[in-house]
DNA sequence: GATTATTGTTGATCTTCGTCAACTATGTTT
DNA sequence: AAACATAGTTGACGAAGATCAACAATAATC
């Protein structure tokens, strides 16, 4: 199976591997595999021994941890360009948490072995995985917070605000479109509660005219009094 | 007001400034303030900007995010040789969270011009940086996780468990003694409740003589059935 | 197109918790 | 010691949400 080279990677301008030269690069290419994954395959188990970076090219990877009763959190959903892994590998634990491929996608997998030498060669690397942690756990602790303190309802609305800044398309009629397919039990492992209540909160909103469906995409009527749901404005 | 020296610091072996040499800890000490900071006294405030690192030199300081109702989690406590600010500064946003001291405390104020320079020469440095911003995270999904899916019964066990690793004593009468002063509401704050259901469930706790209290300490009677109550066996 | 999975929806019920309010205990201050 | 503040405790109540169960709608498979 071919690589995809890291040099002409479209994506590789969002990854914390966009400043090293061809040299670096290459090293990179010797230590690499690219995998082809179908949406609801594994890419890797939480509690499985971490070997290397995933490094997303196409596709989407939600990442989630279990209870153990089988409930899930969904921490985020990882994007072409995002990397997944470095928590495990810096932390020399297994993985935390499990990646799970919500379409189908094309990752590579990168060898651990590479990483301390491509850091101390090209330093903006290190800043940029020091970047990334940091900013990944400003967000993990904000969704401690909100999920110890607001509702549901709110978490849904705000849930739905941020995905607009990632997925949100400018739609025919005014709304703003998530360009994303999530199932119920996503958005319910999301803001960390069950399907059902996903359900209501999210046929509330449609009642109160705030969403609306069209094909496997919810779209957003009023950005603005979401944001009131959510606890953003007041 | 004199400073502490890095050079003799006691705590500097648990700091991420464990392995330079006397030259860069110099360094460290001409950009160094030593603060003193009496018990409730706050180190910094969430929204404010960042101008460098707090390394405590003793007492115990909780970082607390808060909602706009005023309700709060803790998210760690820090103790002494821990290191407060990383994450703001290497977002370049303001403090995502307020830092209070739980005691009275001794805490330096190392300016944030000092750390490009310290990291570049001294890649330990970075290293213990990165591995602890990755721990960090890896708690913090935790605790988001547990939040999100467990009872406010499972949680408090699981906190007094946690709470054991880092201040737990052995005990005259085979009990484990937290040395650590918690109120109700900073109980509370630690497992995201109100402060009537904390004493409700310590209460039950202390019926079920799964606990008991001494003085300002609780005492663990029987960590292995607390355990159990946290969901960590069966 | 019929059959079978999967996903979404709704209702009924029960538990957990947050909230409000009163009250007690324990220190602190003057 | 009296007065006051702070922390802890308990009860009553209601709201939010989990759970269980049945069923509808949609998609996937043969």
């Amino acid at each position: 199976m071919k690589i995809i080279e890291c040099q002409g990677c479209p994506v590789r301008a969002l990854t914390s591997f966009r400043s090293p030269g061809p040299e670096l690069l290459t090293s990179i290419d010797n230590a690499k595999r690219t995998n082809h994954y179908k949406k609801g395959q594994v890419v890797f188990y939480e509690g499985d021994p971490a070997f290397g970076l995933h490094c997303i090219n196409s596709g989407k990877v939600k990442l989630y941890k279990s209870t153990s009763e089988g409930k899930r959190l969904i921490l985020r959903i990882a994007n072409p360009g995002d990397q997944l892994g470095h928590l495990a590998l810096f932390t020399d634990q297994p993985y935390s948490a499990t990646g799970e491929a919500l379409e189908d996608s094309v990752i590579c997998f990168v060898d651990r072995q590479v990483l301390p030498n491509l850091m101390s060669r090209d330093s903006d690397v290190t800043w940029a995985i020091i970047h990334g942690l940091a900013a990944e756990l400003a967000l993990t602790r904000d969704r401690a917070t909100v999920i110890a303190h607001s509702s549901v309802r709110e978490r849904m609305a705000g849930l739905l605000l941020q995905l607009r800044t990632s997925y949100g398309q400018d739609d025919a009629d005014g709304g703003v479109r998530l360009d994303i397919a999530l199932s119920r039990e996503d958005l319910a492992e999301m803001v960390g509660t069950t399907k059902e209540s996903a359900v209501r909160v999210l046929s509330d909103f449609r009642q109160e005219k705030l969403i609306k469906e069209s094909r496997r995409n919810i779209v957003l009527l009023s950005p603005h009094r979401l944001a009131e749901v959510a606890g953003f404005i007041d």
